[in-house]
DNA sequence: AAAAGCTGTCGAAGCGCTTCGACAACCTAT
DNA sequence: ATAGGTTGTCGAAGCGCTTCGACAGCTTTT
């Protein structure tokens, strides 16, 4: 193994010298610099990282806390994840993996023996259990999801709120008057996941401004939970034509039924989709939609903890505008038509 | 921050018995042991990691290189991360996420720099570039698929071959003759990705064993893409009444084109999955299916490395024995019934 | 021409831990 | 009782790096 002792030895200069052309932190000539990199090049050294840290207190490490359940959002966790990590090499960090398994333990685990210079939480709960820990210290940390109280926390998310009220107006501007939604699997309201209920909260606040019938059904998604589901919300409110997905394994198990009853799409009832681009495209019926910008979330996330790594950034909240688009799944109310 | 000197004197030994205590390398009386262990709790110790890494050479951490692709199998690619994460924590690791971006650049950076004591890479090709940076490096690592030489190498994958032929028997059985194939994305054949041409092997080789007819055709996934083979198989082989599917997105868009078409399953055409249990067992109709063994897959992975990082385990490669679900998707085929 | 300021480099201290050899203190066998 | 083991603890060295103060050799200012 290469040291930087001995990088010092071969191009003629002292240890010190070799770390100040690593870091740039005193100015160097040029002709040492080269001799220095050449060195480091023919010698194929790879600085320590254990020494590193050590000498530092910087470890160069930023760990994503990821939900360990796989109940819902699977590809939009992954494809934050995959953001995070590539975002975060660009700015010479790595990433740790940590699951939500650990619990708190976790953020004391990493917080305490340096693991990380930082951590960015996936799956926030309403009331989280890790927040007061993160309060407590100083390391910088990100949400991605949005607690109840966000006094002292620096947050990124897609503004759900707006979301909702944007799947609203849009219905409501194609004259549909009962809407009913389909929510993720009843556990995640229970848990009091942020993102399900502001979603909720867009929705009901919306549709009560706009005069609209709102009809909000939970869904473990899959075939034959939908298939109760919809039957259970036709049989309350017969003259629903609007819907709102949001669960994407609920969503190509709503267009087969409705299809499967004679339903057509988008011209007997209009469907609009919260879910990944991909899902919305892939749909049998191409899926208006407001999609959920992972990989915008997992950068903003880095770039945030980098920011207040460097000393500058502040403890913010970042609420992403949704952005709806129109596919095919969405057309005029029949009784407007 | 509370340094294990600061914990030596709070119990009033030194420095290197409360080391000791922590690993357990060097038999301590009972009493001392719970004196320190007081200490350690008192005062809140976490060891730290940069300091640790550099005296011991051992970062305890795992690295885990998924591919930066996300066109396909998503899910099953999370699953293997939090199996891989959940299982190194057992064992006192962590994971560090790398995406394959870096290449074989991630593999020489973090050999080199000590960063992580092992890796694991997932998404290998057959003829792999980072395979000679592996077998020139004596950190153990494994890997998740099969290349095309796996000498000098450990690795875990499901038995593809004997899933695809898996599949041709369970379809023979049925009376089934003529089959066709819906394979991955064209760009993962090109890519030469070890399991799906693996596959097709088994279900080649069995098929022709058995007599049968057999028709693959590569597939995007998603409706429209799924419409278009569809259509374009059932023009060549008219005949055709059983359906391997190996690409979950391709799934419900085949049973909804099947039913569209009149088609119905299983009465008239059988179909078999290669997917993971959830999609099996959400789709309209329930899949018979072979699961792909995510969990198992990536425990199995972390339990080698840390034998090999033990000093135990050896250099093999672990097929894991396919397992075929019947569920509600074959039956009998119309001739034979 | 002396004082003051840069620039580029070096030496040394030290980050917090592991681990090796040393060695008291005690316990067995002869 | 003495040699030979054990057992439990300690001190010190050192892992590879960063960083601080020092300073030699210049250049600029007075």
């Amino acid at each position: 193994m290469v040291t930087l002792a001995e990088v010092a030895q071969h191009a003629g200069v002292s240890a010190s010298t070799v770390s100040y052309v690593l870091s740039g932190k005193r100015s160097i000539s040029a002709t040492t610099r080269q001799r220095v990199e050449q060195s480091i090049r023919e010698l194929g050294y790879h600085p320590n990282a254990g020494a590193r840290a050590l000498a530092s207190s910087r470890s160069n490490i930023i760990a994503l806390m990821i939900p360990l359940r796989t109940d819902m959002y699977v590809p939009v966790m992954m494809e934050i994840a995959i953001a995070v990590a590539t975002t975060a090499r660009t700015h010479g960090y790595d990433v740790l993996l940590l699951t939500g398994e650990e619990g708190p333990d976790a953020v004391r685990r990493v917080t305490g023996s340096g693991l990380a210079d930082a951590m960015i939480l996936m799956d926030v709960q309403l009331d989280d259990e890790r927040l007061p820990l993160l309060r407590g210290t100083d390391q910088p940390s990100v949400l991605i999801g949005l607690p109840a109280d966000t006094t002292g926390l620096t947050c990124v998310d897609l503004d759900f709120k707006a979301t909702g009220a944007l799947c609203v107006e849009h219905l409501a501007m194609l004259g549909h008057r009962d809407i009913a939604v389909i929510g993720e699997a009843p556990a995640v309201y229970e848990r009091h996941t942020g993102f399900a209920e502001r979603t909720l909260d867009g929705l009901r606040l919306r549709s009560q401004e706009l005069g609209m019938r709102l009809l909000h059904r939970p869904c473990e998604g899959g075939y034959d939970a939908m298939a109760v589901t919809l039957a259970r919300i036709l049989d309350e409110r017969a003259g629903t034509t609007g819907f709102v997905v949001q669960n994407e394994s609920a969503v190509e198990p709503l267009l087969a039924l409705l299809r499967q009853q004679g339903r057509a799409v988008p011209e007997d009832v209009s469907v609009v989709g919260i879910c990944p681009d991909q899902v919305a495209t892939q749909a049998s019926v191409r899926l208006t939609s407001v999609s959920i910008p992972a990989q915008e979330m997992g950068r903003h996330a880095v770039e945030q903890l980098v920011a207040k790594l460097d000393g500058r950034g502040s403890d913010e909240v970042l609420l992403i505008a949704p952005e709806l688009t129109v596919r095919a799944s969405t057309g005029p109310a029949p009784s407007a038509s």
